[in-house]
DNA sequence: GTTTATGCAAATTCTTTGCAATACT
DNA sequence: AGTATTGCAAAGAATTTGCATAAAC
């Protein structure tokens, strides 16, 4: 995907652009999974914290990324699959390992929908399954 | 539900009982909805903050609690509703309310279940719709 | 020139641990 | 006595904010 596309997308959702909301953009679409403050971060030597903080809630704000809890302790960030600001769901259910703390993307499954009492509104919702990933349940059944 | 009954379910989960575990357990079934350390700190004056973590930590470690992120930033821990510790899911689904940062239960509606991939290990799922409630939702249309 | 974004530093909030004192068996 | 639990205080980790500088419009 070309920078210009990259940005028609931020732009879509109604953000601003600047080099650095660009910059956490990108990095979040290249990750392809869930990334921390932390890990963006690190992947950003030239940008701030408080910088990239304040972009991705401006993202979050305009719907074009959105945030995922995994129990790690700290959220993680993810781009949106869709275009659509519509709908922000998080499209697919995510898995995090308990052992190795590594959160994956189970894309080709779509989080089932249910059916919520008169009068809640819906925004997001999360489907997180928590447990060993492959890797680890191999060791740990060795163990 | 009597007192006795409780220490029982804690018992059957392999929790040594103490005053303070037991307490903090009441608490949880008491309050019918997930609560995070800081509440259970203000409904219990006498204990500290501390000793209710360690117990939060261990009654997880029996599987005789669950804990959810509900994106309030503070985890909230809940009395699982069946005594069955082989199964350790997140029974039904929950509702946080962006607005009021209240979480709700929907005990009527479970879970639905998904496939994984081959050799993911699941032990615990958590399916967490945002939003906002009813009583938000309203005054956000008439404001 | 006014508004908006950034960088730095520090405050806040929440979680977790070390250690001494207490309670339990 | 010996082990396990509790309370206090403080360390860690992650998030969030104030404010001065710098950039954009």
């Amino acid at each position: 995907m070309h920078t210009n596309e990259i940005e028609q997308q931020l732009e879509h959702h109604g953000v601003k652009l600047t080099a650095m909301r660009l910059l956490v953009y990108q990095e979040l679409k290249k990750a392809n999974r869930p990334l921390s403050l932390r890990e963006l971060e690190d992947r950003m030597p030239t940008a701030e914290r408080s910088t990239i903080f304040r972009a991705l809630t401006l993202m979050l704000e305009h719907r074009a990324i959105h945030a995922i809890e995994d129990g790690s302790g700290s959220l993680r960030y993810e781009a949106c699959e869709s275009d659509d600001h519509n709908h922000h769901d998080d499209q697919h259910i995510h898995f995090y390992c308990e052992n190795c703390h590594r959160t994956f993307c189970f894309r080709e499954t779509r989080i089932p929908r249910v059916d919520t009492p008169e009068g809640f509104l819906i925004s997001s919702i999360n489907y997180m399954v928590k447990g060993f990933c492959p890797d680890c349940a191999r060791r740990h059944c060795l163990a």
